[in-house]
DNA sequence: CCAATTTACATAAGTGGTTATATAATTGCA
DNA sequence: TGCAATTATATAACCACTTATGTAAATTGG
């Protein structure tokens, strides 16, 4: 009932809409993920990607490719260790450097995330941006007015494709 | 020298970019309020906004009006008012209610902010935004690049006009 | 008209990030 | 060659948000 300010201030308050509307995101694709049995959190997704798409990762170059800091990289790939996803050890020649790797079980839930979890949420995620065009703030609109009316879970709708 | 796997994912990961990207909107936009000696956090800026344009509200209006949850209202209305910016009370007809106003000295701050602060940041941002077109994940690309080349603080930059 | 429900806010606990700093390994140079 | 500087990671302290839950006030209907 309350007028949504951020979204009334435009390219002032940008920043706060940009990061209110990745929350969202993420907690939709958390809801989708939890829906198809994956058991990890959709912010942990990106880390297993980027060692899948580019191997063995020392900490910060994980920290790097998933753009967060250096220790939230650390606090992150201990947690995955932790899970049994994530191998962990020192550098053979640089003892400093920590490798990190998918073990086998990683390696699966990758695996199979690609095949159930990719597709869909591709589809989803697509089906939600299908129809933006036009300047930034616009489509951010446009994207929320989405989020609003077919969560990501419903994606890709029946609804109202062009008559 | 990684690649950044969030940005190539693209759909896959687009939640994780937009709150990267607005977080990094968000900490600029600190750096150039902190530049102008406004003594607030970037962040709370909204919720003075809020006050500021739809009058007195309550905890759970201000957090419908910024699009955070209703802790999050409590807590950051609390901050605002040991600021001595945010006067609270509870409602006359209803006691359940908490009214939030701004003090004198809150909206000294908003008038402040409105005659330095906004009119360099919307055009720091729309100089950022200004040649973002086409589909949503490239307009993102764009702007992450624009932020790497000059960040908000230095625009609206000299440079690169079209010649 | 009062007991049950609902509403509004506060508090608690957890998550995921940050910056600043400490520690250990490596590198480089006088 | 050994000490100073650098690099890689870990730890600490903090912050802002979330969901779940507690508490007190208001509303409602039997």
């Amino acid at each position: 009932m309350v007028e949504d300010v951020v979204r009334a201030m435009g390219h002032l308050c940008l920043g706060t809409r940009m990061k209110r509307i990745g929350e969202r995101l993420q907690a939709q694709t958390q809801a989708l993920m939890d829906s198809l049995d994956v058991p990890i959190q959709a912010a942990q997704y990106p880390l297993l990607a980027a060692v899948d798409r580019l191997g063995p990762l020392t900490v910060s170059d994980l920290a790097d490719a998933v753009g967060i800091s250096q220790p939230g990289a650390t606090r992150a790939a201990g947690q995955l260790v932790k899970l049994g996803l994530f191998d962990i050890q020192s550098g053979q020649d640089d003892q400093r450097r920590r490798i990190l790797t998918l073990t086998a079980q990683g390696q699966q839930l990758v695996d199979v995330a690609r095949q159930l979890v990719w597709p869909r949420l591709e589809a989803s995620v697509a089906d939600l941006c299908s129809n933006l065009s036009g300047p930034l703030l616009g489509q951010l609109t446009d994207l929320e007015d989405g989020l609003d009316e077919v969560p990501l879970i419903a994606r890709p709708a029946s609804k109202r494709r062009q008559p």
